[in-house]
RNA sequence: GGUGGGGUGGCAGAGCGGCUAUGCGCCCGCCUGCAGAGCGGGUAUACAGGGGUUCGAAUCCCCUCCCCACCUCCA
């Protein structure tokens, strides 16, 4: 597949090396709930990832949580609480609100601290081979050692020196140097070789990539505000130990917006995925995050969420209709299906071509929708049987798969319930008794379940 | 100032040299005991502005204007 890659700004191959697709994606910072900008960056290496897995790549995912951090610690300290257990609390959250957006568990989730160690062998070899220094701070990345800093960023050094708005420390060789190691006796801190003290940021991607994924892997990528220093950094210290090329591409993703500005917890503009969730419900929230091309911006506003929504009860309808129609006894080399197939198999191939093309969603989404709005014609005009459905549900589900979307589970007891009502409902309506029809109709919609009314039979359909 | 990314119908958003994108919204119908959902039809004379290139440009080139992100922690 192509897909952009920042460090070449150009759409490049993703080529792997042995039909494995190591993929390191830069997570949260543990200190609060996760909110839709997090969601988005997620859910569109979620897709990459079923992309690649659904092309037949095996993909090996990791994704990191940064639970040791000054606003971890200050948050901690302001709630009374340690902060390690404020950062297992978000954590908990974390796989709480992922879990509900259908995100596939990464392979592994490393901590930056159960891999201090890891880190204090990068560290070390830096010291050896003269790229970092101690001063009483800590220990610092020297970047003048580093030839090409900031090749990812592409930001002229010199400029950066200029305008630089970090604060002056005139132990630091350099302004631009960065801590691998900041001393600090407090907790957490932990030993090392050059005194007690915490990780600086971004040695733990460095250390637990390389770990997990060997010293060269296929993508790696985050929010496009990594970029800057965090991913510029992580390049650094990397290949500067290794002497080799850290990650063949580069893939970062857009910012949310909110009244165009960024969604970010300091500007108290957020909306949390938990809440979120409440109002939208999973496939919703997805299909928002997917309705714009990963790299431009993506506006939060509640009529784009209402619109993703609209969108999603269209497939929902679809699918449920297809279920039904499965009990429809099937109707021979019927025409409809070969039509549908037809048209199912034309609409999958643009979506995979829209996916290869640096996962082009907005694009696949809509081709997507042909074969789901054919669905509802024809179940519209009662036209729809096991033999139609059949045709159209495995390229229907394989690319739902690669979007992360599915309609809501319902348990056995669930179906066995619904059903039951609904018949009565349809023996109370054939004796014209509407108003207690109505009534089940209604109690069935309190609990998120639809009624279609077709001409001899009723589809009933749970709102995910 | 530097580095990137953009400006497409009421809104969102593809397209990147010739073929209705698509969705939401809105209007009118159909279906229905009613309702919802769905379906059908219609609506938008769309491509920031100005120059080129071309038989033909939203798509290529030049100029101008405007927006956003990053350059500090940040997905």
């Amino acid at each position: 597949m192509r897909l952009y890659n920042t460090m070449s700004r150009e759409v490049e191959e993703v080529r792997p090396s042995d039909g494995t697709v190591r993929i390191y994606l830069c997570g949260v910072t543990v200190y609060d709930y996760s909110h839709i900008g997090h969601a988005r960056t997620i859910i569109v290496f979620d897709v990459l990832r079923r992309y690649l897995i659904h092309r037949g790549y095996s993909v090996k995912f990791v994704q990191n949580f940064t639970d040791v951090d000054d606003k971890i610690i200050r948050a901690a300290r302001e709630k009374g609480v340690r902060p390690l257990e404020l950062a297992e609390y978000f954590i908990e959250q974390y796989f709480n609100d992922f879990d509900r957006l259908n995100v596939l568990r990464a392979d592994h989730y490393p901590r930056a601290t159960e891999h201090v160690g890891d880190m204090h062998a990068l560290i070390k070899g830096l010291m050896d081979k003269g790229y970092a220094y101690t001063t009483s701070k800590g220990v610092y990345f020297s970047i003048v050692r580093d030839a090409d800093y900031g090749k990812l960023s592409k930001k002229p050094i010199d400029e950066l020196k200029a305008g630089a708005r970090v604060e002056v420390d005139e132990e630091k060789l350099d302004p631009l140097d960065f801590a691998l190691w900041k001393f600090a006796e407090d907790e957490p801190s932990w030993d090392s070789p050059w005194g007690r003290g915490r990780p600086g940021w971004h040695i733990e991607c460095s250390a637990m990539s390389m770990k997990y994924l060997g010293e060269t892997f296929e993508i790696h990528g985050g929010g496009e505000d990594l970029i800057f220093p965090h991913h510029e950094n992580e390049i650094a210290q990397s290949e500067s130990l290794t002497c080799k090329e850290f990650a063949r591409h580069w893939v970062h993703v857009g910012m949310v917006n909110v009244k165009g500005e960024k969604m970010a917890k300091s500007l108290k503009n957020i909306e949390p995925i938990r809440s979120a969730l409440s109002r939208w419900g999973p496939n919703a929230i997805r299909l928002y995050c997917l309705s714009a091309h990963y790299r431009k911006p993506l506006e939060y506003d509640e009529s784009l969420l209402r619109q993703a929504l609209a969108v999603w009860r269209d497939v929902e309808n679809a699918l449920f209709e297809l279920e039904h129609a499965m009990q429809v006894p099937a109707d021979e080399g019927s025409r409809v299906a070969d039509e549908l197939r037809a048209i199912v198999d034309d609409s999958f191939s643009t979506f995979m071509e829209s996916m290869d093309d640096d996962l082009d969603t907005p694009r696949a989404i809509a081709s997507l929708l042909v074969p789901i709005r054919a669905v509802n014609r024809y179940a519209a005009e009662d036209m729809l049987d096991g033999s139609i459905a059949g045709a159209v549900m495995k390229r229907l589900n394989d690319m739902l798969f690669i979007l992360g979307l599915r309609r809501a589970d319902v348990s056995m007891e669930e179906r066995a319930r619904i059903e039951e009502m609904v018949r009565r409902r349809s023996m109370l309506r054939a004796e014209k008794r509407y108003r207690e029809a109505d009534e089940i109709r209604e109690m069935l919609r309190a609990e998120g379940v639809e009624l279609v009314d077709h001409r001899d039979r009723t589809v009933w359909k749970k709102l995910g």
